[in-house]
DNA sequence: CTGTTAGCGCGTTCAA
DNA sequence: TTGAACGCGCTAACAG
């Protein structure tokens, strides 16, 4: 197994120089004459050598590398936002591990453990425990422990009790955003469906969607209140359900673009007409939701800003400079075809 | 910027043993008097000591790690399959690098360099370069260079003049499927939409296209045979420009899912009912296929298999056992609700 | 401008 | 069963 590397020695030893020159070479720290560093770098090519990062990450205690810790890169949101960031950690010249965990808690400690063992500089927490209300004690305590040695930022999360740095999308403003929309179209009796309680953005959602009904004088019911996840499949199930109810709402927000495509499916299957019959809209603005017939009406995740911001924040960390303890990054109203004026 | 981390020599003094001795428990590769060993694992526990795999990697000449090389983790196949591969590689033990190169070329050599110097183990293509029918020779060259140091195993694609290890669906009987069934539903007008001509998934697909339809005793007409991309963007201009011929084709078969989606908007969107009047079919079964009203007939790409296999194939050529030059794995038919019996 | 040397953190000899 | 010492590949510090 052990492959015979390359080393600045074996380059050294051709040229007839020390291995510090040759480092000299590969670093561009010093000078070198310009004879020298040719017949140096003849070898060098010869050779196609390349120096072993590990021994120089192992002298200069930083990897140049960064962990991604999220629930599934198969989901858009995930995927966009990864896309973004992995892109802009790039210009900053890390190279970025995946954490996929697949919401298992059990992948979520080991990769954690695997990150801290293999030296990352920072990592991006976009998923996963940190989306719980409620932190459970031994995570926030792992947590803790990692944080000791390694920056962290959290993206669109928190963790109680743990006091991370934290970039996210202002998923209040954008709900605001949409009541407001739907209001003015003159509708009334408005729902909120999907989601989990527990998960913090279901309950800034919720949140935030009560809140504003009420300022504007609107009545909650609390039958058009309920969701089970955030996935195609849980927003055709909770459409379901809305179908079983004697009086149903003129519109509904969802949780995401994920449950808005379930429930217009099962909405248009049951012949209801979207938006003629109910006006239906969504979160995240996935590169689906423009797609997805009728064309969904959602606020915008700005997932360039979020992405970049989120790196840029880690590398301040990482270079010890100051960071904002929390930045929130706005969102935008996407005005498509799945919501209409009520008239009556 | 120095953090002055805790390592065996630490441990090793506080628990008044050597560093050898905690070495020796990390890796759990000789006997240690159970009595030494607990005083070790607690001091260990204290300091929340880890290991620095920087370290054992520099000394086993191995890293535990992989790269992925993918053009767009945003695109569902690919997201997909990583998370596969992924999930796979970390069962076997193996940390993923994300190499997204948004299809630059240039992007690509950084990051295979990257990748050489940062000494992944193992390397898994399964898009770039790798897809163009005729590969540039500097490329090639760059490949062969890399590959003379990392096993590289190809998904989905090739390189002429380099003698890779290559997993791949089976293209070929995938759209032989496809055709059989639209002819078994009386279709005799197919055309076929999408792809770009010199990337190899594209040509595989037409010419099996071809020679089907030859087969089955039926004209191919050259103006339903053509496409500019593989996007829902490119779908729609496709279809777009389809609705200009006099004659039209009354079923077609599309390069992949995004481009069906985007042929059955525009149908759609210009009177034409999917499948009543044309039958659209696509390949990869994105998870979105099954969504899509009216619900996308197509290939399925074996997103489980091909992940795993790609793995298991480079596990091997890391650790020099036998490995099957090319793996091809097989797809099959997802019927739904996109095509239908034409009927006169 | 260039060479020598030490040490980053670990695991593996070889002795004891 | 345990310890001492070397070396993985590289660069920084110090001489020259």
């Amino acid at each position: 197994m052990k492959k015979e590397n390359i080393t600045i020695y074996d380059i050294a030893k051709e040229a007839n120089v020390s291995p510090a020159t040759v480092s000299r070479v590969l670093t561009g720290n010093a000078k070198v004459r310009p004879q020298t560093m040719r017949k140096i770098v003849d070898v060098i090519e010869k050779y196609n050598f390349r120096p072993n990062s590990l021994a120089r990450s192992l002298l200069h205690k930083q990897s140049k590398t960064i962990g991604f810790i999220l629930p599934d890169i198969n989901h858009p949101f995930f995927s966009t936002l990864v896309q973004k960031s992995e892109a802009h950690a790039l210009e900053l010249g890390y190279t970025s591990f995946l954490c996929n965990t697949m919401n298992s808690s059990e992948n979520e400690s080991k990769y954690l453990q695997s990150l801290v063992e293999k030296q990352v500089d920072g990592i991006i927490y976009l998923g996963g425990r940190i989306n719980d209300t409620d932190t459970e004690q031994k995570y926030a305590d792992e947590m803790k422990k990692v944080m000791e040695r390694i920056p962290v930022v959290f993206v669109n999360g928190q963790m109680t009790g743990v006091d991370a740095h934290i970039v996210r999308t202002d998923e209040e403003s954008g709900i605001e955003k949409l009541v407001e929309l739907l209001v003015n179209l003159n509708h009334k009796k408005i729902g909120f469906l999907g989601g989990i309680e527990g998960i913090s953005s279901t309950d800034v959602k919720t949140n935030t969607f009560v809140k504003m009904m009420n300022n504007k004088g609107l009545d909650v019911n609390k039958d058009w209140v309920f969701g089970n996840g955030f996935s195609i499949e849980s927003g055709e199930e909770v459409a379901a359900q809305l179908l079983y109810l004697k009086e149903r709402p003129t519109a509904v927000i969802c949780v995401n673009d994920f449950v808005a495509i379930g429930v217009i499916k099962v909405l248009t299957k049951f012949g209801l007409k979207v938006p003629d019959d109910v006006s239906v809209v969504g979160f995240d603005d996935i590169y689906l939701a423009e797609h997805f017939p009728p064309g969904i009406t959602t606020v915008s995740q700005n997932y360039d800003l979020l992405g970049e911001t989120a790196i840029n924040v880690l590398a301040d960390l990482i270079n010890e400079r100051d960071a904002e303890r929390e930045t929130v990054v706005p969102t935008s109203l996407i005005l498509r075809d799945s919501c209409k004026l009520l008239s009556e």
